[in-house]
RNA sequence: GGGCCUGUAGCUCAGAUGGUUAGAGCGCACGCCUGAUAAGCGUGAGGUCAGUGGUUCAACUCCUCUCAGGCCCA
């Protein structure tokens, strides 16, 4: 029995049956369990964060992830999956202090951070439940028990290890780095904080004039935060950009030739030089209330200087802009910072002592307008970030001791082993992460937060010296020093690896005492350790770890290529020499309907609950990975979801309820012995050969992580090979006749079609793909439980010549149906004959498939033309693939000749013989491949070409044709009639009917015919009973029918 | 400002290594089919393949520049 699908079936019931049967079952565990240990293939989850809502894009990466682990499980893989949670940082903090109502970083240790980090870890799973809730109704399959949690003792520990090995290589430093500060919270921001306050301000442009050491002239330097100028050391100019010294207003100054727009009409030319000219000249410090302790005030080419805006000059304050911080290393300056981490003035500013720097601007202005300095004073509107905490606090980009890992000091071997990594796509590895990796700076390991990984780094008191913690086991030579009382802590209970427990810690060593230094780690570091932490490396699981790392396979979106791709693969670097990840998937983002980004703000964003409910998560993850490739923005329309589901799962369950209908009537069971493929007939052949061809097509574009091709070669497959053509044509099979042999191979081979089908949809649209599978296998002994538990089918027969030969029949076949649409001659009216022009060997091919043509095209006899049939006119065209590469240039001349080839020179190519040319003196051989050879006409014929084939139609309809499509349209009307009355399909019936006489003629003489059909006992002309009546038009008669049931 | 990606029909997308009539689905119009049927099929309208210049016998395809969009970074 083959359990039909109920009318009005609704997919996300069948999914949420599937899922019970998965449960019940430990389909997922048995999946793993049932492939061998020493075939595995290693999967590591980039994890979430807990305390965020999942949404759609989160379906796309956990689909792709789980497509790839399930079509690897299918090729016998043994693929363990652990998930994985991120529980530090930032934006947890940011959810508990909404919560808590705290306002700024300083009220925190009011608060008190014990209290404010249990508040964080209990925070961090919020959304535990509604990210479970997703995966698992999304059916991706990753076991969440087991799941690593980066907050862990365990987890730390392991982190902390790792640090303390590179702290032990020598490469952890402490180093300046510049950072977006928000002055009011005194707290650096993240580029995540940063870009949620961009806004249009007005700031000062001001141009300001340097004076040359020893000289008459000046440089004209610009900028937009005037405040900066007490802390100037340097300026830059572009060593390619030209300079002039010009005279204007009577004052000598220097600027880029491109920007000297600045001044105006009035100036005049002195001298012009390259920037690289201008190297180390000396001026006169501007402002001078700090003195710096190095060599400044001298000008230096750097290259970031551009010509775009202000004055081709730029003044350098290495504590306020990265790129002024970094010549200043270059060139060994100075760094002035006489401003608070709050952002005002020290007292050595003694004119705006205490002032905000933003507010000093004004009073800076006119201070150096006074001195004669400024040359003019604008205002320019502009983006420039804000806190946004607090309303109108401006950001201030600040120097802060950092701690850094010494990232360039791999550098090499990280874009080395770059290369060794399968990223798909390949672009995204040599492009945007490998510029990154070839581009790499410093990894700044450090922030100055609360509930992060704490530094494991403790420092003696008087800064001398330090070490780094790297286990439980070293902390424990330490002592716990609490509201004065001190314990070892080898003799606690409880040791908790976060602040501010790790804080009390100290060490005493050679008569110094050691404390922590206060700073946290980036939470990327955290994810990025994950192959070694979550297994509590290398303190346990040694031989797990070694024998999963490392990943075969990763996948996550593009938003991680400088997030965890890079901390993986540089912490991977540094301390195994390898890379973590052997093969990466990397999805794109999903846009709404406009491609815009989809945000909460916007109100466009999906909610993916909404779709599996309405659609079913199967139609989801399908329309995800089928629509576009994942690493291509995704346009996101619900109406495609539909059509999906609609088009391809519709046509999917159709033809099983076909199957399923049929089988059940005939009581085919799957368990005869198989038809050999050689015996069946040719159409069965051909669904199996082109099934094997999917098969293939399947397997070589997952093996290249091509998943979108994949999915597709399946879908086509199933809707124009299998449903539009295969149970089109035969469907008669299925109704006629018993259970022959040829019955059994119609049976076999849509049931084979139909499983195979499950199984490669199985890794994308696991539950129908599950549900189809068990219907068609419910009585088959020996099945396997799930279609998740079965082998990646084998290829087993292919029959590319029949694949061909039915590919020339189709072609046949839509090229006569088109005719009979433009000339009106409907497809029920049989027609005398067609006659049908091909090249020579797919004539013999066409014969013998000469009665499915007619069949589907309704038409008598079908004649096929031989070349010589001298009604055939042939004309020629040059094939350019072959004539191209001979003769280059001289290409054109040789293809118009070929086109006026004749019936002679036609004549000698088809026997197979080269033909030779003079082409304007030259001689010129022509091969029979060089000439396409298309059959145009078919003298005094109806006729149609499409390529090599020219299709002709006999249109005359004789009385005996027009009786027979009469009494087509009558079996038609009475099959329409058994639905209407709602019979059974083997329901026998009585017709009685009443017409003209040419109705009549016409029913006589294909009398049986017509009852053959209908399933008819009788068909009689005779008075009405009480029976089911309809009244019908055929052509231009009148006609009425009744039909009862026997 | 830098890097990467994208630009093909009204919409969503295909178009191996360059080869001469650029395809599909959806949508639209018209028609057909109907013992799978809230499906299916056909026909038609709709394209200077973003633009420019070049390489070539031949460019949607390769190269240059420009424009537009997206993402990342500064």
């Amino acid at each position: 029995m083959y359990k039909p699908y109920p009318e009005n079936f609704k997919y996300p019931e069948i999914e949420n049956e599937v899922l019970k049967f998965w449960k019940e079952k430990n389909i997922f565990e048995k999946s793993v369990e049932s492939r061998p240990a020493d075939k595995s293939f290693t999967f590591y989850e980039g994890p979430p964060t807990a305390n965020g809502k999942p949404g759609i894009h989160h379906v796309m990466a956990r689909t792709l992830k789980d497509l790839i682990c399930r079509y690897k499980t299918l090729q016998g893989y043994q693929v363990q999956r652990r998930a994985g949670w991120d529980t530090h940082g930032l934006p947890v903090e940011i959810e508990v202090e909404k919560q808590l109502g705290i306002k700024s970083k300083a009220d925190i240790p009011i608060f008190g951070v014990e209290k404010y980090n249990d508040a964080c870890r209990h925070s961090v799973f919020t959304y535990k439940d509604l990210w479970e809730k997703m995966t698992d109704r999304m059916g991706y399959w990753i076991d969440l028990e087991s799941a690593y949690i980066t907050c862990t003792n365990n987890y730390i520990e392991s982190v902390w290890w790792s640090l303390k090995t590179l702290f032990d290589k020598g490469l952890i430093f402490k180093d300046y780095k510049i950072v977006p500060q928000d002055p009011k919270a005194e707290t650096v921001l993240s580029s995540h904080e940063l870009a949620l306050g961009y806004r249009m301000t007005k700031d000062p442009s001001v141009y300001v004039l340097f004076k040359a050491k020893d000289a008459d002239y000046h440089f004209l330097v610009w900028t937009t935060t005037p405040w900066t100028l007490i802390s100037n050391v340097a300026l830059a100019l572009g060593p390619d950009i030209e300079y002039v010294k010009v005279l204007h207003k009577e004052i000598k100054m220097v600027l880029a030739k491109e920007r000297l727009s600045v001044l105006g009409e009035d100036y005049e030319i002195l001298e012009s030089f390259k920037g690289s000219d201008l190297e180390n000249v000396e001026y006169e410090q501007l402002m001078d209330y700090v003195q710096p302790d190095k060599k400044a005030f001298y000008t230096l080419n750097a290259d970031f200087v551009s010509t775009g805006d202000g004055s081709g000059i730029v003044h350098i304050a290495p504590a306020f802009g990265q790129d002024d911080y970094d010549i200043s290393k270059k060139y060994g300056l100075p760094m002035l910072q006489p401003v608070t981490r709050g952002g005002r003035f020290t007292a050595e500013i003694t004119d705006f002592a205490d002032q905000f720097v933003k507010d000093a601007d004004a009073g800076i202005i006119q201070k150096l307008r006074a001195e004669g300095k400024l040359y003019k004073k604008e205002t320019i509107e502009h983006s420039y970030p804000f806190s946004w905490r607090f309303d109108d606090v401006p950001i201030i980009y600040y120097a802060r001791e950092s701690w850094f890992i010494k990232t360039t000091s791999v550098a090499d071997r990280m874009v080395e082993l770059n290369k060794t990594i399968n990223w798909a796509p390949p672009e995204i590895g040599t492009g945007r992460f490998g510029n990154w990796l070839e581009d790499n700076k410093d990894w700044a390991l450090s922030r100055d937060r609360f509930w992060a990984t704490p530094l494991p780094i403790w420092v003696s008191e008087d800064g001398k010296d330090m070490f780094a913690v790297g286990s439980i086991e070293d902390l424990k030579q330490g002592i716990y020093e609490k509201d004065g009382k001190r314990t070892s802590v080898s003799e606690l209970e409880e040791i908790d690896l976060h602040k501010p427990f790790v804080d009390r810690i100290i060490f005493e060593k050679d008569g110094k005492v050691y404390r922590r230094t206060p700073e946290l780690i980036d939470v990327w570091y955290d994810s990025g350790a994950m192959p070694f932490a979550q297994y509590h490396y290398p303190f346990e699981n040694k031989e797990l770890f070694e024998a999963n790392f490392p990943a075969d396979f990763i996948s996550e979106g593009i938003d991680q290529t400088r997030g965890w791709f890079y901390t993986l693969h540089a912490i991977s670097t540094m301390l195994f020499d390898s890379p973590a990840y052997k093969n990466i998937l990397v999805n794109d983002l999903i846009l709404d309907k406009e491609g815009k980004k989809m945000s909460k703000s916007r109100g466009n964003s999906v909610d993916p609950f909404m779709l599996f409910d309405k659609y079913g998560a199967d139609a989801t993850r399908w329309y995800l990975i089928a629509n576009n490739p994942p690493w291509k923005p995704t346009l996101f329309n619900e109406d495609d979801l539909g059509d999906i589901q609609r088009k391809f799962f519709g046509t999917l369950t159709n033809t099983y309820s076909f199957f399923s209908l049929y089988a059940n009537i005939d009581r085919f069971v799957n368990d005869k012995e198989l038809v050999d493929y050689g015996k069946r007939p040719e159409i069965d052949r051909w669904i199996i050969s082109k099934l094997n061809g999917v098969v293939e097509e399947y397997e070589t574009s997952m093996d290249v992580y091509d998943v979108t091709r994949a999915a597709r070669a399946v879908m086509s497959f199933t809707i124009d090979e299998l449903s539009n053509w295969y149970v089109r044509r035969s469907r008669r099979r299925f109704w006629k006749s018993d259970l022959t042999e040829a019955k059994l191979s119609a049976y076999q081979t849509l049931h084979e079609c139909l499983l195979t089908v499950s199984k490669l949809i199985s890794p994308f649209a696991p539950f129908i793909a599950e549900d189809i599978y068990r219907r068609l296998t419910l009585d088959t002994t020996g099945a396997e439980e799930s279609v998740h538990l079965c082998k990646f089918p084998v290829v087993t027969y292919r029959e590319k010549e029949l694949e061909e030969k039915m590919d020339a029949v189709q072609r046949v076949v839509y090229i006569t149906r088109s005719m009979r649409a433009k000339h009106n001659l409907k497809v029920r009216q049989p027609l005398k004959k067609i006659m049908v022009a091909v090249a020579g060997r797919l004539k013999e091919p066409l014969e013998t498939m000469k009665e499915v043509i007619l069949e589907e095209v309704n038409i008598k006899d079908l004649i096929i033309l031989t070349d010589d049939s001298g009604i055939v006119k042939k004309s020629t065209k040059p094939n350019f693939k072959t004539l191209g590469p001979k003769h280059g240039k001289s290409v054109q001349p040789v293809a118009s000749a070929i086109r006026e080839f004749g019936t002679e020179e036609i004549g000698i190519l088809l026997r197979g013989e080269n033909i030779i040319l003079d082409i304007n003196g030259n001689r010129v051989e022509v091969e029979p491949t060089d000439v396409e050879i298309i059959s145009s006409e078919i003298e005094g014929w109806l006729v149609e070409s499409e390529g090599a084939f020219t299709v002709a139609l006999d249109t005359e309809i004789t009385p005996e044709l027009r009786d027979e499509g009469f009494a087509r349209e009558f079996v038609n009307r009475v099959q329409n009639m058994r639905k209407d009355a709602g019979f059974e399909v083997i329901d026998k019936i009585n017709i009685v009917y009443s017409g003209d006489d040419e109705i009549k003629t016409a029913v006589n003489i294909f009398q049986q015919y017509i009852k053959g059909e209908t399933l008819a006992e009788n068909l009689q002309e005779q008075e009405f009973g009480s029976g089911y009546t309809q009244e019908w038009k055929i052509g231009d008669h009148n006609c009425k029918i009744e039909i009862n049931k026997i």
